[in-house]
DNA sequence: CGTGGTTTTGATAATAGTCAACACGAGTGG
DNA sequence: CCACTCGTGTTGACTATTATCAAAACCACG
């Protein structure tokens, strides 16, 4: 999941036409903690996840750390570049995936569906990857802080009472390093975005969206 | 082109498979100015850029702009998501483009080596941007600045005498948008690392890399 | 009920942005 | 050939945002 341009229309966001097209067999089941691949591994297998969160960092030698995406329902990680991963991936919350060979992304396997998908999926990466560009480079913390939260309620908000609410699983430091950020920008954006009353914070892990066009107005930078 | 890890091994950079592959038949020969393809536009065409320079950029509504990279020979421009554009295109300097049909890239055509090799530099492209998000998301404005001089000199570096000298035919506005700085940052970075004796500006477009290694130092946030 | 990791808040500092002035250079027309 | 102008680049003064460092609060877990 990358932090796309929010939109307040959740019912045109093209949800992966991955998700729920595969039978429960060759499924694989993976717990919170472990790892799927490291930088440098070769890569035999793509996944696309089926439920759960996946964390893709991408480490600097000196210890700075870069969250390149959360892999969220329907989407795809593990897209090689010469044969070899270029990030580590991780999961944040148990998860079920389904592994596709390499070779389906290729081509060079029977089923010639998959890789159409495959591919489809490789260039949404793609376009999503540069709308996150804008992200990092243009836009203020605050923005930053309310498009992630944007992002996430169109992705998998749910419906509690009269509100939205969203889960976020990572921790403070995965979204810092997310959106270019200190865990201490993070919170105190978040807590000046609870003081207005556009969201209430029921616990630290869940985020309730009191004023949704309110935050969208944050996540463009209009209001001010 | 993105900014990747820079690295002091030029030799290790692969350059595309795309170099040189085509007779010049067919190629398009395009004007500094002229554009290639908007936002939202159908993609029909996918270039391979085989001279000049192309920069690709994406608009925010208030007028901010990300320059998501620039097209120098050997990197492909034009990949779709939903079949459309997600950035503008223009051309920075007259430039030759070997054109493929998107049927190419989808795998449709006759060709299967040019669907494996468009394949293959959609990958990446996924991977070089992963390497660009470190860069906007933790990078300081002069490690921003002198990793992307030493990529462009690992790219298109030209031996003149000792040194290695740099052409940057895009503006300082271009350069401030792709690293998510202003041209005044931009501006005060590039003096700071001439005062500090590790380039010189020949002219406002005209680089001379005078210690290569110290600007490399720099671009890891090592020295200090 | 401690303990360790995480989150939050506060005080302060540093980096980069903003606004404004000036310099430079290419192209134009007197 | 020399002002003149316009777009771009550079520098300076000041401000704002965000990072850093430190302390306290919170929470999960043994």
């Amino acid at each position: 999941m990358y932090v796309t341009i929010p939109t307040d229309d959740a019912a045109n966001v093209p949800v992966s036409k991955f998700v729920g097209t595969k039978p429960k067999s060759s499924q694989a089941h993976v717990k919170a903690g472990s790892y799927l691949y490291f930088e440098g591994d070769e890569v035999e297998w793509l996944y696309v996840v089926k439920s759960g969160v996946l964390r893709l960092t991408r480490l600097l030698e000196d210890g700075r750390r870069q969250v390149i995406a959360f892999g969220y329902p329907g989407d795809v990680v593990g897209f090689p570049a010469d044969g070899r991963h270029h990030t580590d991936c991780d999961v944040l919350v148990d998860a079920e995936l389904q592994p596709y060979r390499l070779a389906c992304l290729e081509g060079t396997c029977s089923h010639q569906e998959t890789h159409r998908q495959l591919l489809q999926a490789a260039l949404r990466e793609i376009s999503g990857m540069q709308d996150h560009f804008l992200m990092l480079g243009q836009k203020s913390a605050i923005e930053k802080v309310a498009s992630f939260l944007c992002v996430l309620t169109d992705r998998v908000g749910e419906e509690v009472g009269n509100f939205t609410q969203v889960e976020l699983p990572m921790k403070r430091a995965d979204i810092a390093d997310f959106l270019g950020l200190t865990t201490e920008t993070v919170c105190r954006t978040l807590t000046q975005i609870r003081k207005d009353g556009i969201i209430a914070i029921d616990n630290i892990h869940t985020i309730i969206i009191l004023k949704p066009s309110a935050l969208l107005d944050l996540s463009l930078g209009d209001d001010d």
